[in-house]
DNA sequence: ATGATAAAACTAATACTATTAGTTTGTCAA
DNA sequence: TTGACAAACTAATAGTATTAGTTTTATCAT
């Protein structure tokens, strides 16, 4: 095996660094060669294109972002945990913007690896779910309505679509997950 | 005043045109030109670049969904305007989604018009909220929960992030809707 | 009708972008 | 030492936005 040093692996690292540092409007091949000290073209040696890298770019992200999830989640529970999940997204969107960004703007492909992914990606929101004593298609829809309030929060927070108006966004934050948790222990407590 | 035909207006209205059609990931100066029957170069004639486009396209893009909200809540209270202004918002998400996609993708600037239709994005929420009974604090806060809880929803759900389960969306969204419905009137009630 | 004017088209060029084909080079194993 | 192969290279294509300079032509004033 010759010249050895760089691998599909360490290219992939080097594109989540520069698109962390740079953004990922910023990327290209080109860049991504210039920072590895190589030609453009010899990077087609470990990947096949620059979708299927973003690809692998979108996995490292989403890795990170489940890790986090689980974590805040750990041995928690009703909206203690609720709370903490929605910290730790809140949180990784606000530190990682950029590679939130791959993660909500790279297409949903119909590809077995990203259907795991999407699993794990929901799975957090589920194990949450499952202690408000709802039913399971209530917890299907409820995931739904938790990931629409999360996302469409850190998209406008970070776009800046919440700073018209110079009130406090970790105040918003609260009010809109208080809502949500009054709306599942609602529909958990009675039990229809 | 020479070659009449092509102007500022029509430029941006062929723009609206194509991206509708073929979306905006494949639009491109060269395409725009190829539809309007002259070369790429010839278009500068008409816009100073690809992004004073783009933005003018976002402008026409938030005109026609403001128009739509604010059709939507004419002579409606409370939750009767609640509800129709998520419907018409979520309509326009679906039947439009590309330009839709022109709205949020696009960077906010600092821009006296954009600030201006950003004030014109948010009123309709503002003329919504101002029935339940809040303070002009909790009214500013719930505006974004509301957008938040939108176009989160909207995102999710032709991005294909809500396919998960083959449950009804619709019945997600009004549980999304009916949560913050609650909400509103709770805090509202009290007049804390 | 004629000619000047100026807008709107053009051509040609630059500097990017991703990507492919074909070639060289370096390293490891036999 | 030699053969093989992976990883780099060079060179080329086709696409992107954009600028400079030139030509065309519609309209307006003479």
């Amino acid at each position: 095996m010759p010249r050895q040093g760089l691998s599909k692996e360490s290219v992939v690292q080097a594109a989540v660094d520069l698109i962390e540092e740079k953004g990922v409007s910023q990327f290209s091949m080109g860049k991504l060669a210039q920072r590895l000290k190589i030609k453009p073209a010899s990077l087609y040696n470990h990947v096949e294109s620059i979708d299927k890298l973003m690809k692998l770019v979108k996995e490292e992200a989403i890795y990170q972002l489940v890790q986090l999830e689980n974590q805040a989640i750990a041995g928690k529970k009703k909206n203690e945990a609720l709370f903490a999940l929605a910290e730790a997204y809140r949180s990784f969107a606000r530190n990682h913007y950029q590679l939130y960004q791959v993660i909500m703007a790279f297409p949903k492909e119909n590809d077995l690896v990203l259907k795991q992914e999407a699993g794990e990606i929901i799975s957090p929101f589920l194990k949450v779910l499952a202690d408000y004593g709802l039913t399971e298609n209530q917890q299907f829809h409820w995931q739904r309505v938790l990931r629409a309030m999360m996302s469409g929060f850190a998209f406008h927070e970070q776009a800046g679509g919440f700073s018209y108006f110079p009130i406090d966004q970790d105040e918003s934050f609260y009010i809109a997950m208080q809502c949500i948790a009054n709306g599942l222990c609602q529909t958990g407590g009675e039990k229809r």
